[in-house]
RNA sequence: GUGGGUGUAGCUCAAUCGGUUAGAGCGCAGGUUUGUGGUACCUGAGGCCGGGGGUUCGAUUCCCCUCACCCACCCCA
């Protein structure tokens, strides 16, 4: 026997499940719409080396390769140093923002100066799964390309704050921070800018670690102890955004990022849903792309984020040897849907179809019935082979039928149908061509 | 990549301190008179006890290996 379970990292979404996830999806898309992103699709898969060198070395590995195929596969492990990046030529998608600066960098003359596109779709990553997280899951992404103004930051941050409301995420935070933030709070605790990358990834773990084991890890990593010392001292200042600019005023970059967070901040304010952000000096996103703000929402009920973005002005240049400017964010669909069922925040699941027809010993009478009333737009099953009554009974409950419709010699003879309230137990003989008004009711 | 946990019926789980026919609930099939359901009752099908090896008179049970899944770390949506 062949196993039956979904690949690892992968599942099923029977009915009901699927479609919760419609609403969700459905509920995006619109705040999308509103806000004038506009639909993008790309090929799930890529060429490898337009995935490769974007996410680290760490993301690197988890690129789900794609072996090479027929005469090319047979020589590629024939040749001397066959290895997972000889062997293979594509990857499954890792993000959405890669194939958006791509199809940027491709489509110049065909997008608009300011492009807002949205793309909700599946992406791939070769992890271990656990829980909340998934090798295969969706990813609803809207960006703005070409706008250095942080208005199109701004813009971002209020379409992530209005699409997790909409969903009912009133206890949501979006925490927000600069890159160039982080780097004058390195440079300011006097650590050497070579172990940036490696000291932020500890200060990212402060709110779940604490000083303490921070301050271990910042040693184990190379950061000196006054550099260490110093740097909780500037984290521990307090006073938010002003009171870290004090100690960022000797950092071109601390300064360049502290007014690049005042104005997103300001216009922040004015727009809607911003309640929900929060300036966290200690957010540490892992995507080596990022150059500007960055933006990560977080939710009590989990574990890791259920969305991340940020500004990321140097990708689009890895493709078109010029910059191009772009931000924008994604918000986790999986993990959103994981919260919302917690929360039970999932509108009343939609009942089944409006009418289940039995068979009654010929179905080109049922078959006749429920095309009349499905042209009138009612939704309509047919039981499809003889049976007992019990059983066209059992399944009508099953799948949630209103109306049990029975058409037999004696309602063909006398032109009506005997319709059937499941609900009230309730039935009633109807002219035919009363049927879909009759069900309406 | 590192560490931990769990694998018994379609699903959720029992039990066997190593002993002969491994159980329950749910689900499934049939029935309680053949054009009227959801409840109830009766009956039934369905398990190489994840796979391989070892110890033993005897292994689902003990030991080793392996695979799968889950959880945590890492990293991330």
């Amino acid at each position: 026997m062949v196993s039956t379970k979904p690949a690892k990292g992968t599942r099923d979404l029977l009915p009901a499940a699927a479609r919760r996830r419609q609403y969700i999806v459905d509920t995006i898309r619109s705040v999308y719409e509103q806000h004038a992103f506009e639909p993008l699709s790309t090929p799930s898969f890529e060429r490898l080396d337009t995935l490769m060198g974007k996410y680290g070395d760490e993301g690197d590995q988890l690129i789900f390769r794609i072996l090479k195929r027929g005469a090319n596969l047979v020589r590629a492990l024939a040749g001397p140093e066959a290895s997972q990046d000889t062997l293979a030529d594509l990857g499954l998608r890792y993000d959405l923002t890669v194939p958006l600066a791509r199809v940027v960098a491709a489509y110049q003359n065909d997008i608009p100066k300011y492009f807002r596109r949205y793309q909700i779709a599946p992406v791939w990553r070769a992890d271990r799964p656990q829980k909340g997280r998934f090798r295969e899951f969706t990813q609803c992404d809207a960006d703005i390309v070409g706008c250095e103004s942080i208005v199109a930051d701004a813009e971002i941050l209020s379409c992530m704050a209005t699409a997790l409301k909409r969903l009912g995420f009133d206890d949501a935070v979006i925490r927000v921070n600069h890159r160039d933030i982080l780097f004058g709070i390195i440079e300011a605790a006097g650590i050497a800018p070579e172990l940036e990358g490696t000291a932020l990834v500890a200060v990212d773990k402060l709110d779940k670690i604490g000083w303490d084991a921070v301050t271990t890890e910042l040693l184990e990593r190379g950061v000196t102890a006054q550099s260490a010392a110093r740097l909780r001292e500037i984290l521990e200042v307090g006073g938010g955004l002003e009171g870290l600019a004090e100690s960022l005023e000797d950092s071109a970059r601390g300064r360049k990022g502290v007014a690049d967070l005042n104005e997103l901040f300001a216009l922040a304010d004015s727009a809607v849903g911003t309640d929900l952000v929060q300036f966290d000096p200690s957010l540490a996103r892992g995507l080596s792309y990022y150059t500007g703000p960055i933006f990560e929402a977080v939710h009590p009920k989990l574990n890791g984020s259920i969305a991340g973005g940020g500004r990321y002005d140097t990708l689009v240049g890895m493709f078109l040897g010029r910059d191009v400017p772009a931000v924008g964010f994604s918000l986790g669909l999986d993990r959103l849907e994981a919260v919302m069922e917690e929360l039970e925040l999932f509108p009343a699941a939609p009942s089944g179809p409006d009418a289940l027809v039995a068979f009654m010993g010929d179905a080109t009478v049922s078959v006749a019935l429920a095309t009349e009333l499905r042209a009138a737009g009612l939704c309509v099953d047919v039981f499809p082979e003889a049976a007992k009554f019990k059983k066209q009974f059992s399944y009508a409950q099953e799948v949630g039928a209103r109306f049990l419709l029975m058409v037999g010699d004696s309602e063909v003879a006398a032109g009506t149908v005997t319709v059937k309230d499941l609900r009230s137990r309730e039935q009633a003989q109807v002219p035919r061509a009363d049927v879909a008004q009759h069900l309406r009711q």
